[in-house]
DNA sequence: TTGACTAATGACAGCGCTGTCATTACTCCG
DNA sequence: CGGAGTAATGACAGCGCTGTCATTAGTCAA
């Protein structure tokens, strides 16, 4: 690595002005607002930034502008595929925005998720992204002074922050009980791990539901505090069987557990979806092409990053449009073969 | 949400000097460096930072020190399991360092991985990390003139740009044709999709050794520019059936690969490992636990990401030790039943 | 005691940009 | 043809911090 030069060699806004015969300020206009700028000046301009190969320097934007461009977006797990997703929409849609993404990872702590909402507030954000409606009281006092647009995004709920990107996991849960219900089976069990709110929402609607159907047991619901994997599918469903081996269908909190049912039943020879229905949440890629092709319920993850972007686009631009600032979107019930007792063959959806 | 305050209240430097009976350059050393203040100015001012709740403006000090503390992430995929678990390494180890990770998605293309590279560079970020050894040479020259430590990360090569934490892909290929051989299986099969570089050096790892070994046949070599995915894998094996139905074994570039063999060999009712060696690489977590357990290569992913971090915040720091500036990490067969024709009994590892 | 050091602190300017307001050169209507 | 209005541009100061160099106080060997 060559020494570092004496002295920046940097390009900025006086020496592209000096190359077009105009001011700094000037130059500063044609990048922001260019309508504001002639015609031929605009185009003196801009071939003097080719030219020159002038790159804005944004901290001294931020600095001069007290604005910053940069999205903030807590998730509380980098690695679950469902936040990937979320991830990829957001990736895709920000480029349109000329705004920047700067990711925090709370860990599913209410706390962590605190401190990183101060984090970046301090920073002054363009707009912040957060996971879910269940901030801590503070978490949420902090949003609502935010001078920024706020998205809660995964959820609904009827008060929400400012603005809100969600489906509802509490209907979700209950459109798979009554599916299991139409394709005869009675005795259904839920298993969940990692009960972070919305979990224990699925939990919740899954409850609700059979009981109003009257076939709710308590003994066929096994959750755990652990982290959600294909793994602990397998070792709740061990414990299911251990606890209430009449269940005759199981609907998992998320597409991982589901696989591990899948896995671990197989391996018992319990025949799915014959001696057992079962259903996953989510919808990963994989659902479609396990044997058998896994039911489960697609969540919008991808199209959620994507709107929640949108939105705070929308909202720093001139007019905001009120309508649109609440979008439910719709988690649809994807019937396959591992919870229809009347499949007839091997086939992916 | 309440208006904007007309004038700005956040609390600068120059409060906390006040507050503390100190000069501004005093705090800003108390922040920096605090071994340079003394020990009764030192308390004076962290009582005067905390109770004024004080929070450096990054964006001024960047303008003023001509650095930022932003470790700029390239990697072609943020979806893709192997850069999340990259990822989730790197998010833990940045804690310790006071930096802030900002990710960019090359989407696998290579002059979008070299406009990043501008990009970040444009930013004058602490520290860069980027996928792979195969960038363009225009990127390659624009990081090697680049005044910050730069790591390659997921491969090795022979002349690094800077720093480098990887492992061997054409090694870990090699060796999963040598495991076949000593299984029994003959006809070695490859299946690989999105042939990104390091793919490509695992399909060439596995010819070099299957020639080497005398069990090459070009026949049972199946690629596809598409995306890597479950579904694929079950694409690619029926190409692969229809082209060479003897292979005896399948080496799959990924495990998503691998997992769409296994349900399609399940489907086509051909016994793995009996009738058909499948070996995956990335070694998922649902890897473990499907029917049969799947063997696979290992990555280092997430100590990847950590060791990546580490070579960074150690550059920045004082004393660079030049012995570790390359890490070359272990990538690991792991044998578990899909490739052993002798395997008695559905257990996962 | 003195000169030569080090430790601790401060003064000053300026990083590169933008908000604000002022200025200039127009156009257009009555 | 004069005054009001508008479009295009510029001057200036300052955002909050840090690099650089200067200054002061304290330490120690000769």
């Amino acid at each position: 690595m060559p020494a570092k030069t004496k002295h920046s060699n940097r390009v900025t806004l006086d020496d592209v002005a000096r190359e077009a015969g105009v001011s700094a300020i000037t130059v500063s206009r044609c990048i922001r607002a260019p309508e504001k700028v002639a015609a031929p000046s605009r185009l003196r301009i801009q071939a003097a930034i080719d030219r020159l190969g002038y790159v804005p320097h944004m901290a001294a934007s931020a600095l001069a502008s007290r604005r910053t461009n940069v999205l903030g977006l807590i998730v509380p797990s980098v690695t679950n595929s469902v936040f990937s997703d979320v991830l990829l929409g957001v990736y895709d849609a920000i480029e349109a925005t000329g705004l920047s993404v700067q990711i925090a990872n709370s860990r599913y702590s209410p706390s962590e998720e605190e401190t990183l909402i101060r984090t970046f507030l301090a920073q002054r954000p363009a707009g912040l992204i957060v996971s879910g409606v269940d901030q801590t009281p503070t978490g949420r006092a902090l949003l609502e002074a935010a001078d920024c647009p706020v998205v809660q995004i995964m959820d609904v709920t009827d008060n929400p922050i400012d603005m809100l990107v969600g489906f509802s996991h509490f209907d979700s849960a209950a459109s798979v009980v009554r599916h299991f219900m139409e394709q005869g089976y009675r005795r259904p069990a839920i298993l969940s791990a990692r009960m972070d709110p919305r979990s224990q929402v699925r939990v919740s609607g899954f409850r609700r539901e059979a009981e109003r159907l009257g076939i709710f047991d308590p003994r066929r619901v096994v959750t755990t505090q652990g982290r959600s994997s294909v793994g602990t599918g397998c070792q709740l469903f061990a414990d299911l069987m251990a606890r209430a081996p009449d269940a005759d269908c199981v609907f998992c909190n998320n597409d991982d557990l589901a696989l591990g049912v899948l896995f671990e039943a197989a391996r018992r020879n319990i025949r799915v979806p014959e001696a057992l229905g079962v259903c996953g949440f989510n919808d990963l890629e994989i659902s479609a092409y396990v044997n058998p092709p896994l039911t489960t319920v697609a969540t919008p993850r991808y199209r959620t990053g994507q709107e929640a972007v949108r939105l705070v686009a929308a909202a720093l631009g001139p007019g905001v449009e009120e309508a649109e600032r609440h979008l439910r979107l719709e988690a649809k019930l994807v019937v396959r073969a591992s919870s229809q007792p009347g499949w007839t063959g091997p086939t992916a959806t």
